[in-house]
DNA sequence: AAATTGTGTTAAACTAGTTTAACTTTTCGT
DNA sequence: ACGAAAAGTTAAACTAGTTTAACACAATTT
């Protein structure tokens, strides 16, 4: 892929495991550019998850349909975050998750069928994707923690707090999916927070 | 550590990455056995988390209390499964959670001084670790969608299905924080279960 | 400029789960 | 075997968040 658009990454990848000039040659050869328009998907829920993507711009929601039809976010990624369904990419299985741009997106794109040859090429990235799956691992582990000792409104302070930039991007009623409550209830929150 | 001990843990990471004997014998001299009693705190929230653990036998709780002085149970580890505090660990930082032992309980401790020892001389294990963690917040995200779009009726049938060998070992009460909701609350679901 | 679609608000009726409190049963140390 | 402590049950009053439904206000499309 074109070294220019892949800079973000590198710059990123090199925050956790600096690399040669050698082996960010050698990851280029092994990935794809790709830009998707607002509204398109990047993995819809049944799929084979093919990709772990990487976003250099624009912004996308990862959410499941219940059965009853109703959509659940449970991540949003912008810049310099990552996009897939894990589960479904690490064991080839169908996902549980629709990915769907917000805007117009960039991304980096690790396709299934090179990342073991990445991993045994480039040593360093292993370690690197250890790295930020622990991360990961520990954000998800404290979301669940707030979602057993917060409430409602206390949630949504901390998101508010946490992401000022993503509340700025994206439709309310998708805040109060992420949340895990109604839009109605999430305009009643901010209404008590508008007045006290 | 003695080899005979470690035959478990050898086992399960050779179910990921086999290890040649010579690998074996040099993880075994950076990992620790220890046997704690029932009651006795493998890690306290506020310490830093030294160790990540294997459990051989015996059983833990990883919780927290929040400010109400509410324990919030986060998960179990029986054997073969890992305890400990990630966040705390990998960047060596006050723990945001308790580890008890519920049972008599034999550990392998991986030491925070050692591990990057381990990761360089046998870099297998970096792997065996990234695969594990993967699954990790793969079932960790699982659970925020359980968290949202179950009733807690079925959360519980959940929790009895999967991990019935679990549900045998501890009080009712636990099972009941670890779903997030009140003892009295699972009292009135597994009544209405056992009519129904 | 009108019409449509997407987004946000308000309020009343409702429900899943909590709180409190009194009570029963089981487990455990001596 | 006994008493104390830990674990589990029941029920009534309560509350955080949902549902439904009607309305308001953009932003796009025609």
């Amino acid at each position: 892929m074109n070294p220019e658009k892949a800079q973000p990454l590198l710059d990123y990848i090199n925050k956790h495991v600096p690399l040669t000039k050698e082996e960010e040659s050698a990851l280029l050869s092994y990935i794809i550019f790709r830009r998707y328009l607002k509204g398109q998907y990047i993995v819809q829920q049944g799929d084979i998850c093919k990709y772990e993507c990487f976003v250099l711009s624009g912004c996308t929601k990862t959410f499941y349909m219940d059965d009853e039809g109703q959509e659940h976010i449970i991540m949003f990624s912008i810049e310099d975050w990552w996009a897939s369904d894990m589960g479904s990419f690490i064991s080839q299985t169908p996902a549980d998750f629709n990915i769907q741009c917000l805007e117009d997106t960039e991304l980096v794109m690790f396709p299934y069928e090179t990342i073991e040859t990445i991993y045994a090429e480039i040593p360093k990235l292993e370690r690197f994707f250890r790295l930020i799956i622990e991360r990961a691992f520990v954000a998800s582990q404290k979301r669940i923690v707030r979602n057993f000792s917060l409430t409602a409104k206390e949630q949504y302070l901390y998101f508010k707090e946490q992401y000022p930039e993503i509340e700025q991007r994206i439709p309310q009623y998708m805040v109060a999916s992420y949340l895990g409550i109604t839009k109605e209830f999430l305009s009643k929150i901010k209404s008590q927070l508008a007045l006290g």
